[in-house]
Formats: C-alpha cells, structure tokens, sequence
DNA sequence: TAAATAAGTCAACATGGCTGACATAAAATC
DNA sequence: GATTTTATGTCAGCCATGTTGACTTATTTA
C-alpha cells in the first residue's frame, strides 16, 4: 500500500525478491541443520557443540578468545559446551607455547570423527545443491551470502574465507 | 595433515569450496538476524514471534495448522508466542468460514507495523547484498538455497516459493 | 451417532543464549 | 619488583524457544 503512493511500481518485484531471499534463507538454513541435528542428539549434544567442533576443526591451536570472537557468544556460553566436550574425549586443551594464559584447542581423534560425520552430511547437501545449481550459481551464492555479513563481521571472517 | 596422505588434490578445492558455502551460510544467517532481534527485545519478543508476524502477514488468513506446517514445529510451541501476539494485540484471530474449527490469522495495524519494522531492516540489509553481488549473483543465490531445502520441505513452500 | 480433525491448554524438561560477580595464573607495564 | 591487565574458568540465575505427553472442546466428516 505504501507502494501505491509511491509511485515506483518497480518496488513490487524488488520487493517479492528480497523476500524470496530472506525465505529461502530461512527454510535453507534450518534444512541445512536437520539431519546434524539429529546425530548431535545421539551423543547428547546441540547446534553449539557442532559449532566448536566446525571452528576447532577448521583452525586447530584456536585459542578460547579467538573462538568467541568467531562465535560472538559469551564465555559462559562457550564454557557451558566446551567444557562437555573436553570432558566427553571430544576437544584438548594445550597450555599455549608463547602465552601459557592461553589454552589451545584442538580436536581429539573422537573428536575429529564426530566433526568429520557432521560435516559430511552437511558437504553432501552442499555439494548437491551445487551440482543442481551449477558453478556459476555458486560464485552468486556467495557473493550475496557475503553481502549479508555485517562489516564487522566480515572483517572477523578474514582469516577464514576470502572476499568472494 | 590427513590432506597430505589422501593423494587426492582434487577434493582440496571441493572440499574447501563446501566449507566456504558452509561457513557463509552460518555468518550470514546470524547477521541477517542480528538487528531484528535487537529490535524484537524491545517489544519483549523473539526471533519465533517474528517468524509467525512474516507468515501471517505474508499469507492473510492462513489458519493455525497451516502456519504449524510451514514453521514445523509442534502447536505448543506455537502457541506460546501466538498467545502473546494475540493477547498484546498484534495478531488477530477470526472463526473459519467454511471450516469454522479453523481460526485464521491476521495482523493487526499494530502488527503490519512492526512486522513492517521488522522486514524493512532484513528488506534493506537484503537489497544491499543484491546491489554489491549483481542481478545474476542474485539468481544463484536463489538457486543454491533451494537446493538446500529437503524435497518435502520444497514441496511445503510450492505456495510461496516458485522454483527458482 | 460415532469418529476424525482443528485448535487450545497444562505440565515438565532441554538447549543455549544472557547478565553479574568473582577467582586464578600469566604477561605486560610502571 | 610491584601493579595492572589479560586469558581463562566458574557459580548462580534468568529468558526464549524447542520438545514430549496427556487431555479438552468444538466442529466436521463418515
């Protein structure tokens, strides 16, 4: 209605666009999350455990600070997991080599098992809406997924993942 | 480490490539929804209480099992937050005319308005990534993201979503 | 008339965010 | 060398939002 008063009837189909990315957004994500989902609760644990071992993987020697910058979750949050996944065999916790305040984490061989199980249920979903998209989709997907990341937040991803 | 051993280099640049669009997706996600629910505590809601003011504003009328389909999850939870946005007045909830066991839902003008808050500032960061990334960026992002949802969550948002 | 369906409700539990306060060890600074 | 800052850990409690299970009411369908 707005739109009417407007008078730039090009607003609708940007409009019905920009909606369509903010559903397929969503309904992507959590079918993205189902099926890990399912296999963390097998081992009574959650979405936050699966982002520890996915950073930890991804970077092992992260030191805890690092890590809850990635996260952006209070230490209370982070401890909460990260403390059962120590105690379960799933994460080590070295004294760090320059800095012995700090404590890097690394992935035990459970741990790298369990991570390496979630993660390919997830690369295989990837890979197959990759396939069904084509690469030329692919590079669009993630320059839009980009675009999305707050500046600071593409500036904390940096060492991780290349503009695109 | 592992990498060195598996002789197979191909899978370096696959297997990167699926953990890029995995990590993309996560950070993006989050950002996405980053002010919104900043500006859903004012009101004392959630990120579940904007799900169903989209839905409902997204299709008029849409009666309670509908909404239970597309969200997928169960009807106590639902009701939790339905229960609030009726209750504050943002949500408005008719009898059925054909079926008057049926309740269907509608925004109120007071939740137009915050749904409208609410979208604008996803809309907004949404059409900023379109800009950045190009109209056919756009077409792949769509593409990718339909190809992450399940079959039958493809089949749930056929009323929504036209196959991209 | 009986059975199925749409919606609502109560209770209890789990996950994973949050704040606030405080403790310890090591490094950095004065 | 003493002090301050930093990295990490911990306790306690709160909130939002998901879950299961059991049960009710009104209405439609068979």
């Amino acid at each position: 209605m707005a739109d009417i008063k407007s008078g730039t009837p090009t607003l609708y189909l940007r409009d019905e666009e920009l909606r369509k990315g903010i559903e397929l957004l969503y309904f992507a994500y959590r079918d993205h999350n189902g099926v890990p989902d399912e296999i963390l609760a097998e081992y009574g644990f959650g979405r936050a455990h699966h982002r520890v071992l996915h950073f930890v993987a991804r970077s092992p020697g992260l030191a805890v600070s690092e890590l809850l910058g990635v996260l952006r979750i209070t230490k209370q949050s982070l401890s909460r997991v990260l403390k059962e996944l120590v105690e379960k065999g799933y994460v080590r916790q070295e004294t760090g080599a320059r800095d012995r305040r700090q404590r890097p984490l690394y992935l035990t061989d459970k741990g790298s098992e369990l991570e390496r199980r979630l993660s390919a249920v997830q690369r295989e979903r990837m890979a197959r809406a990759y396939r069904e998209a084509g690469a030329e989709a692919v590079a669009g997907f993630w320059r839009v997924l980009f675009g999305l990341i707050d500046a600071d937040g593409r500036d904390a991803i940096k060492t991780f993942i290349e503009k695109p």
